[in-house]
DNA sequence: TTGATATCGTTAGGTTCCGAACGATAGGAT
DNA sequence: ATCCTATCGTTCGGAACCTAACGATATCAA
C-alpha cells in the first residue's frame, strides 16, 4: 500500500475558512505541516524513548549539543539548543542532578560558565542516539532517499530565511 | 543572491560525531531540520506577532482550531491542537480570561464541555491570521511553488507514518 | 436497581519555558 | 583609580506542559 499523502480533512476545513482572506495556501500548508510533524515526533520520542532516561526533549537536545560540540558556554549552548538562557539554567540543573552534565567556571572570565557532558552523559548519548535515529528512520520510512534530501534542503533554505 | 541550502556547520559536526554508529544520515538530516525550523518559526511568531495579543503559540493554535472547526469538545480540541487535555484546561482558562473563548456544558452529557470562540475571539483571529500567513510566506519565500508543495507532501507522508 | 466499568474534564505535582530584572564581573574611558 | 557601559548567568513570576490520580457522570449487565 502506498503511503497516504492526501490533504487531511483538517487542512481542507482550514482552507475553506480562510480562502476569502487572500492567503498564501502553499506557504500555509508547508508551515502548518512542519508544526504538526515536529509536534508528533517530539511527543512520540518523549513517551517511547526519552522517558526511559528521565530526559525531556530539551534535556536530550542540550546533552546532544554537548556531546557533538564538546564543552560550551551557557549562552552558546542555549542558542544552539534553541532555548532561552534562563530555560537552559533549569535544564542544566536537571542534567546535573541526573549526573549527565557538569558546570565549571571559566578560567579567565568570572562571569562565564562552561558546561560539559560527563562520562555518564556521553555513554548515555551513545545508547540513546541510535534509538533516536531509529525513530527518525521510522517516521521517514515512506520517503525515498531523494525525497528525504529534498526535504532537508527545503528546510535549510527556510532556516536561512527565518534566521537571516 | 540565491538562497543558501548548504549543510550547516552544526550538521557537519554532528555527522562527524555519529558516523561510526551506523546512523541513517538522510533521516537524521530531514528530522533534525524539521525541529530547527519549527522552533525558529515558533519563536519568531511569538515574539513578533502573538505577544501583541498576549497569546502563546498554543493559545493561538487552540483559538485557530475553534475558529476553523467551530465549537468542539475538550478532548477533540486538545487532540487537534496537539496538546494534552490537562494542558488544554489551562490554555482555555487563559483564553477565557482574555475574552477570546468560552465554555458551556454539553446538553445531554454532564461530563462533557463545549468550547467555542467568542465574537471577540473570531475577530481577533481575522486580524491575526493574515499576519501569521505573512510570516509563513516570509519563511518560505525562497522556495518555489513546486518546492512548497513537495515539502507539504513529504510532511503529510511523515505524519501518516508517525501517527499510524 | 444496583454494581462494575468506562469516559470526561479537572486537579495535583513537578519540569520546562519565556521575558524582564538582577547581581556580578569585565573592559574601556577619563 | 574610578566611573560607565556591556555582558554573563541566575533568579523571579507566570504560563505552558506532561502524567497520574481524582471526582462526576454515563453505560451496561446481572
Amino acid at each position: 500500500m502506498p503511503a497516504d499523502a492526501s490533504v487531511t480533512r483538517a487542512e481542507l476545513e482550514a482552507r475553506k475558512r480562510v480562502e476569502a482572506l487572500g492567503i498564501d495556501v502553499d506557504a500555509y500548508a508547508a508551515v502548518s505541516n512542519i508544526f504538526r510533524v515536529a509536534n508528533a515526533v517530539r511527543n512520540y520520542t518523549e513517551r517511547n524513548l526519552l522517558s526511559e532516561f528521565n530526559l525531556s526533549f530539551s534535556g536530550f537536545t542540550v546533552l546532544w549539543v554537548l556531546w557533538v560540540w564538546g564543552p560550551k558556554e551557557s549562552y552558546a549552548l542555549a542558542e544552539e539548543s534553541g532555548i532561552s538562557k534562563s530555560t537552559l539554567t533549569g535544564v542544566v540543573k536537571t542534567l546535573e542532578r541526573l549526573g549527565l552534565a557538569a558546570r565549571r567556571p571559566h578560567a579567565a572570565d568570572g562571569r562565564r560558565v562552561l558546561v560539559r557532558a560527563t562520562r555518564k552523559g556521553a555513554s548515555t548519548m551513545r545508547r540513546i542516539f541510535p534509538r533516536f535515529n531509529e525513530v527518525e528512520a521510522l517516521v521517514t520510512r515512506d520517503l525515498s532517499a531523494q525525497e528525504k534530501e529534498s526535504l532537508a534542503r527545503s528546510l535549510r533554505i527556510m532556516l536561512h530565511s527565518v534566521e537571516g
